[in-house]
This record gives structure tokens, C-alpha cells and sequence, in this order.
DNA sequence: CGGATTTGTCTCCACGTCAAGATAATTGAT
DNA sequence: ATCAATTATCTTGACGTGGAGACAAATCCG
């Protein structure tokens, strides 16, 4: 079965496709872009970080971070603080509120996540995650 | 090892990142954006085609493949004729610039994917392929 | 110490995308 | 035959994103 790189390419840009649709569906029922989604996932498992950080972590560039986390402050969902070991860095926390929505979230997109990922076995799903880790690697080294 | 629906689908995302970080920088290269290569891959691949229809198969609304199509007509790249059986269908055909560049483009582009994939033995290819059109199918079933 | 470089954030602008609505042509039902 | 529903495309407005550049603070080095 001669499967080619673009073939491979193709069939995981479809599987990717497939999940997103998924999430996102299921994220902008609460009102968050997948982007925003992302920022307070880091923040609940991270703990608070700096903008920059956040951007790395997420993939966001300096530019996207800051339009990211001001959309999540004008909701009241993170806050801004100064970073008492540097004056320039402002780090982000999750408010009350942020928290609350994220936990909730989370638990609700894991639960989704499952839903989406059960056409596969609990053995399918291992060889799946070896397989990708590989790949996903060794394309990232190159 | 229990993997969770979330761990796959992360797992899966970096994976489509890196091999998309490739096909990207490749495709910058030739002064394209992804998606505009993607319509003249499906012209072609598939040959003329109405607007809406190369829209679905490359996932653009109405809105954003008209602008992609405005893009690579601005560039001489393809060009739209009159449908003889349908007269509110225009038909996107690719010119000799356009059907030169996406054979080249494409040629380089499997190669560059051939590349980021190499990672994994045709048997692995063979697996990934297999788990992932699974995956893919079920979740868009669903 | 003092100047050059790096780092962290933000602003501004261009671009691609989507959703909703407008227009025109086709098809279907009565 | 005619009116309604559907189809194909385009337009408009809003949004998220990236890149370039501005600015301040921190760090490095002679």
C-alpha cells in the first residue's frame, strides 16, 4: 500500500479537521474563540504566567497574545498584575470567575473529546498516540 | 497505558502542527497563502469548476472563496468563464501561469512532504493512515 | 559606571476568514 | 403560467491573526 507523504499528510490534515469541529463547536457555545480557549486552559493548569509565555505556549505571536488577553480582561475572566522581579513583564492570573468557566469547560471538552476520539479502541488509540508523538517529532527536528 | 480522548486529540494537533509549519513555509515561498494553494490544486487535480463547488472542497464559505478566487484572478493564475448550461455559475479555470506554477508547486510540495514524513517506515505510514481515516470517519460521523 | 543589546509588552496596519444579507438565475409546485 | 423555494455568486461588516515597529525595563560587557 504505497502511502506517500502528501497522502499521509492529507489523510491527518481530514482526522484534525474532524476533532476540530468538534471542539470548536463545542467552545464557541461558550462564547470563546479556540484561541481564548486555549489561553485560560494554560492558565488553569500552568498557573499565572507572563503574556509572552502564554504566547509561546499557545503559539501566539506578541501582536495575537495581547489582542487574546485583552478580550479575556474586558470579560473579567483573567487580570493583569505586575511582575514584582520585573517592572516590564505583566502576568496574567485567572479571576473567579475565569476559573470557574475554565474548569467547567475543561471538564465539558474532555468529555467531548472522549465522545469524538471513541470510534477508536483503548488499544488503537495508544498505537495512535505512539505513531502521531513520532511523527510529530521528527517533523518538528527537521 | 489509558489514554484519554484530550491526550489523543493534543497529541494529534502538534502532529498536524509540524507537518502544517512545513507545508506552510514551503507554500509561502511561492508568494501563496494555504488556502489559495488549495484551490489550485483542486483545478488541477479535478479540473474547471464552479466557485461554490472548489468552496466546499477545500472548506471556504461563499465569502472566502470568492475572495480567494478574486486573489489568484488578480494574479492571472486562473480566470473565470461563463457556465453555458447554468448562467448564474461562473466556471474557474486554471491559465497556462497558474497550471505551470501548481504543477511545479506541487511537485515540490509532495517532496517537502515526503521529507516531514519520513520520520515513519512505509509499515508505520501504513498504520498511521489507517488509524487516522478511522479516527477521522467516526468523529465526523458523530 | 555607562552604552549596547536583549527582552516584554503594546500599538498600528494589512490580510484572510466567516456570517449574514443582497441579487440574479434556476427549479419546483400548483 | 406563475409564484415560491432553491441555488450560485458576490458584497459588507466584524473579528482574529501576524508582522513591523515603538517604548520601557533589564541584562551584558568593556
Amino acid at each position: 500500500m504505497e502511502t506517500t507523504g502528501v497522502h499521509l499528510w492529507l489523510v491527518l490534515w481530514k482526522a484534525y479537521q474532524a476533532l476540530l469541529c468538534h471542539a470548536e463547536r463545542h467552545i464557541h457555545s461558550l462564547g470563546l474563540g479556540f484561541s481564548d480557549f486555549a489561553v485560560l486552559e494554560v492558565l488553569l493548569h500552568k498557573g499565572p504566567a507572563p503574556v509572552n509565555t502564554i504566547g509561546q505556549l499557545v503559539h501566539l505571536t506578541s501582536g495575537s497574545i495581547t489582542a487574546a488577553i485583552d478580550r479575556l480582561e474586558r470579560k473579567s475572566l483573567v487580570a493583569r498584575g505586575a511582575d514584582p522581579s520585573d517592572r516590564r513583564a505583566r502576568v496574567v492570573h485567572l479571576t473567579e470567575a475565569g476559573r470557574a468557566l475554565i474548569e467547567c469547560a475543561f471538564r465539558d471538552h474532555a468529555a467531548a473529546m472522549e465522545a469524538a476520539t471513541a470510534g477508536l479502541s483503548a488499544a488503537e488509540r495508544d498505537a495512535a498516540v505512539a505513531l502521531l508523538k513520532k511523527l510529530g517529532l521528527s517533523a518538528r527536528e527537521r
